[in-house]
DNA sequence: ATGCTTTATTTATGTAAGTCAAATTAAATT
DNA sequence: AATTTAATTTGACTTACATAAATAAAGCAT
């Protein structure tokens, strides 16, 4: 039942109404990770469940630091984070680079390879990391005979577009100081939905990795910290993060046009 | 015949093999703007094309100017740009706007609307555009038996998401020159596939719509354009571009490591 | 511990792009 | 064709962020 409203938090979907299923037999297997993103909140029956759990392949674990894969390598697979974090780039030939992603628990990584079935970015592990592996050939043949589980497949994908059109508006129209705030309380809000402290976490990633995602410089990034803790809204200590403010940080976020 | 080359053009997709299949009766139909984008490369045979038509629902007019859709009103199709130019744009309750793409025939439009079935941007013409619509059920009832096309809607959706980080790369990483040269060497390619020339073209957009894709302002647009034609890179005559030197356009836009 | 490397912070200075304002041109409307 | 409205261009000025360089702290091995 916990793990239902944990479900609930991460997915922000209603499952509440599935609690006929009998999910717990699931939890130590490698399934759990990858079933908690791609079935169990459109309630499958009991045989849905299992042939899904076939398709779930080898748990794979990568230190700190590692690939999980790098651009130009085939794609066979899709990625559910069991534990760990990751993050995802992009590295043009000029050296120019993107974070495109900090991605935790539960969520699904290689979307953008099923295009070319080629990895258009390289995936590396921001601390040791466990994932399972789901074969896509096999997803998309089974997709066929669970509609719910293709229909969930097709919001993840979609939520995805959904997420990248939120970061080019970060990108295209907010000051280093409002991609911060919304940095800041999109994790928060992330590590909530997973039964973390939402004032409290610790950052897995560098200055560096977070200017390139929020297309800034390190040094603005830092900057931009001491000024939110000057503020009192935030404290920095190092990776340790505090929100003392949530309310102000959200108003750094919401209006830029009044912002000066 | 000729529809094939455009196909392999438009779709980046090898379709020679499939010429055993006859589509010229498609071709005045409605059915014709989706299954460019949706069926005909992956190779369907009759039967499977002919299951295919049936999802092809009305075909809708937009004259310029207006709504294809609005954020936050109910999803239940996809649509086909048959002919025309839209596009679309996220809108924040502070005023802030972020156009989010701008498309041409033979794309799909409302991806990003499958996750919570509602409208997560506005669709806007930007000439009188036709449609074909897509119901999103019946794609996917559809797809169930039709693997092909289940693989290809699925290629076409993580093509977005890789469009998307394209995007997210230049605007965390890229100078207005190269934002603009990108920008338009990107037009330019679309439009040498759909047949037309690749150094004449006219925008459809105006030059803050231009702005607000590319995170600049509209004068920055309009001054790197002016820039662009001093170099005799490109010459602008307000919204008719022709590109003198696309060499020179390709190096504004590789380096800005070398740039100064 | 000790040094060595990486990562983070801070300050001063420079620059690309934003802002403001005004003139010009094109497009829409009557 | 006349009038209004919107779009574009250009110049002067400001600012947010980048760049650079020096310092400090943290992580990691010896």
């Amino acid at each position: 039942m916990e793990l239902f409203t944990f479900l609930e938090n991460t997915l922000s979907l209603e499952i509440s109404s599935y609690n006929h299923i009998d999910i717990t037999h699931l939890r130590s297997s490698c399934a759990t990770c990858s079933l908690r993103e791609l079935c169990l909140p459109v309630g499958l029956n009991e045989h849905e469940i299992q042939v899904l759990g076939d398709v779930v392949g080898h748990k794979r674990r990568i230190q700190r630091g590692g690939y999980l894969h790098r651009t130009g390598s085939q794609f066979q697979s899709l990625f559910a984070i069991r534990s760990g974090f990751l993050k995802t780039s992009i590295l043009e030939q000029d050296g120019r680079q993107q974070v495109t992603g900090f991605h935790m628990t539960g969520e699904l990584l290689g979307l953008d390879a099923i295009s070319t079935e080629i990895h258009t970015c390289d995936a590396i592990a921001l601390e040791d990391s466990e994932l399972c592996e789901i074969p896509f050939a096999k997803l998309e043949e089974i997709s066929s005979v669970i509609p719910l589980l293709m229909r969930h497949f097709h919001k993840i994908m979609s939520r995805e577009i959904v997420r990248d059109h939120g970061v080019m508006l970060l990108l295209g129209s907010m000051k280093a100081e409002e991609r911060l705030a919304s940095f800041l309380l999109n994790l928060s809000r992330r590590f909530l939905m997973r039964g973390y402290s939402e004032y409290n976490f610790n950052l897995r990633m560098t200055r560096e990795e977070i200017g390139s995602y929020l297309g800034l410089k390190l040094e603005t990034v830092s900057r931009t910290f001491s000024k939110l803790q000057d503020e009192n809204i935030i404290t920095v200590d190092n990776k340790h993060i505090q929100i003392n403010d949530i309310a102000r940080l959200r108003m750094k976020m919401g209006n830029s046009t009044c912002a000066t």
